[in-house]
RNA sequence: GGCCCGUUCGUCUAGGGGUUAGGACGCAAGGUUUUCAUCCUUGUAACAGGGGUUCGAAUCCCCUACGGGCUACCA
């Protein structure tokens, strides 16, 4: 076999989604597992939907997730540019060619003469409504007008497309390495547009001439491109290019939480979970569409979670590195159907990731959020911090938000259980277990453990009576981690200093 | 509408002629804990329907239903 080469191809139209980054990365680690080459090539050859930003952002989401290219934009060599309209005067040799050739043809319909015949044979309902061998003899082209009118036309400078001419009655046989054999007739497909009136390529033209070019080995992308892969076939078959046609494979699609359908920007919006790996904003609308580096996602946890949608290893393996996943990747354990994103599922992977990331990634970013957040910390405290919360979060800042207490004594008390578990004896056993601690040295966990276990026999008190108010007087509710690794942290000073404010000012 | 693709717990999925249909997320209960979480244990829950083929079908074939994709001078 020849040297396996795989491309991701977007198009700079907006921001990825999510759906494309796994397409991307089943690319990915596809050419990785065999050692072969991943390239990035930018499909940009409709200028109309060009949007400024969205290449960089295509790029900036792939090296976020560690899916790095071998070949695509700046890395120029033989098989570059990598950009469909730095190529653009590559496609017109192989349009004549087609032409010459009688595979394809000029054709002179206005979009107005277009509708009417789509419109006409809807009318008559004498076949599906599109230009081939069946309504093309009525159009204006090539195969009706005369040569002479064709070439005073085209020097004339009329607006002309070239069309692929689909071959009549012909069976077109791909073999789909995740759907086996798909068969489509010919009758079926329409002359589509290969070259535009702009001079630019379609995708259609522009996907298979590249791809040759750039030996291609393999063509891995969505279910949405399985229609027109018999074009494509075709299209490599008119070429004489049929010896070196890719492999293909199309992957199912990702499907929205709820309801059915193509996971889309709204679902994200709707559901409150990203569909887009990175902070998007529309420079039209100005709109912001939210990303999972923003929310707080693991790159790894990211690729980790997309990994499994649609594809698993078949054991029960779910945690995988990128390094991991190269290893284990294999098209034959692609699934058919499509995959319903769920958020729950994904914050669950990043809690995962969490407990296994190292303390110095975790208190880096807790560092980024104080400062965001005007927090004051003590940087020594942080590595504590992260090692006490982490296992209680699903996100860094989550560790933050339930770690607010370490940072600010509680400015109000947890009502409800205050009403609880506030006796009016409570002050007085705090204020002596103060006394107490004053003698704790070194004032660590364990010490301060030990105390409190020695203070609670000594004077016939149960955790139950004691704890609850120590708990609100420290942190303020009745939540969190144990109390002596709390007061560690805070430290005596103002562990003690908690303590006998809430004995002074809670009242019953 | 036409064409193509698909269908196992609510979700991601394993399983490809003989299985108590397995795992994970979620959910529920119990346990641990000073609290809330975490964690552990247990439980809940599925082969879309109908016909074949076969001694035997979740697994193979056909039909139906349902879902999805495509149907542009967009990718």
């Amino acid at each position: 076999m020849s040297k396996v080469r795989v491309r991701f191809a977007p198009s700079p139209t907006g921001p990825l989604h999510m759906g494309g980054v796994r397409t991307a990365l089943y690319n990915y680690l596809f050419a990785k597992k065999h050692g072969g080459d991943f390239l990035l090539r930018i499909e940009d050859t409709d200028q109309n939907r060009y949007v400024p930003g969205a290449e960089q952002y295509i790029m900036e989401s792939l090296q976020w997730c560690g899916i790095h290219w071998d070949e695509g934009p700046g890395t120029e060599n033989a098989f570059g540019p990598y950009r469909q309209s730095e190529r653009q005067g590559l496609y017109r040799q192989y349009v004549m060619q087609l032409i010459e050739s009688g595979r394809a043809y000029y054709a002179f319909d206005t979009p107005e003469e277009l509708e009417a015949m789509r419109k006409r044979i809807e009318a008559e309902k004498s076949g599906n409504p599109q230009y081939d061998s069946r309504s093309r003899l009525s159009m204006k082209n090539s195969l009706t007008l005369s040569g002479e009118e064709v070439e005073q036309r085209l020097a004339s400078g009329e607006n002309y497309v070239i069309r692929i001419k689909i071959p009549e009655n012909e069976e077109i046989v791909l073999e789909d390495l995740i759907r086996g054999k798909v068969t489509v007739h010919s009758s079926q497909l329409d002359d589509k547009v290969l070259f535009k009136s702009d001079g630019m390529p379609t995708y259609h033209l522009a996907n298979v001439v590249d791809d040759y070019l750039m030996q291609i080995s393999h063509v891995i992308r969505g279910e949405e491109w399985l229609p027109s892969a018999p074009l494509h076939v075709l299209l490599y078959q008119s070429l004489g290019w049929e010896d070196s046609m890719p492999q293909f494979a199309h992957l199912p699609l990702l499907l929205k939480p709820d309801g059915n359908g193509k996971l889309s920007k709204r679902d994200g919006d709707r559901l409150g979970f990203p569909v887009f790996p990175l902070q998007w904003k529309d420079p039209k609308s100005g709109e912001t569409s939210s990303g999972y580096r923003e929310a707080g996602y693991f790159p790894e946890a990211f690729v980790n979670l997309l990994a499994l949608l649609g594809w698993n290893p078949g054991t029960d393996q779910e945690i995988f590195s990128l390094k991991e996943l190269v290893e284990a990747f294999s098209l034959e354990r692609v699934g058919k159907s499509g995959s319903k994103f769920d958020p729950e599922k994904a914050k669950w992977f990043n809690h995962q990731y969490l407990q296994s990331q190292p303390l110095q990634t975790i208190t880096e970013r807790m560092q980024v959020i104080a400062n965001q957040k005007g927090i004051h910390t003590n940087p020594d405290k942080l590595p504590k911090i992260a090692a006490l919360m982490r296992e209680r979060a699903n996100f860094v800042h989550e560790i933050m938000e339930q770690s607010a207490f370490f940072f600010e004594p509680p400015s109000q008390y947890d009502e409800a259980f205050a009403k609880k578990r506030w006796k009016e004896d409570t002050p007085g056993i705090l204020m002596s277990l103060a006394e107490l601690l004053e003698s704790a040295e070194p004032f660590t966990s364990e010490n301060i453990h030990a105390l409190i276990q020695k203070f609670m026999e000594d004077n016939g008190i149960g955790a139950g009576k004691l704890m609850p108010g120590l708990r609100l007087a420290l942190v303020g509710s009745g939540m969190g981690p144990d109390l002596s690794a709390i007061m560690e942290i805070l430290g005596r000073g103002e562990s003690l200093e908690r303590i006998k404010r809430a004995a002074q000012n809670l009242k019953v």
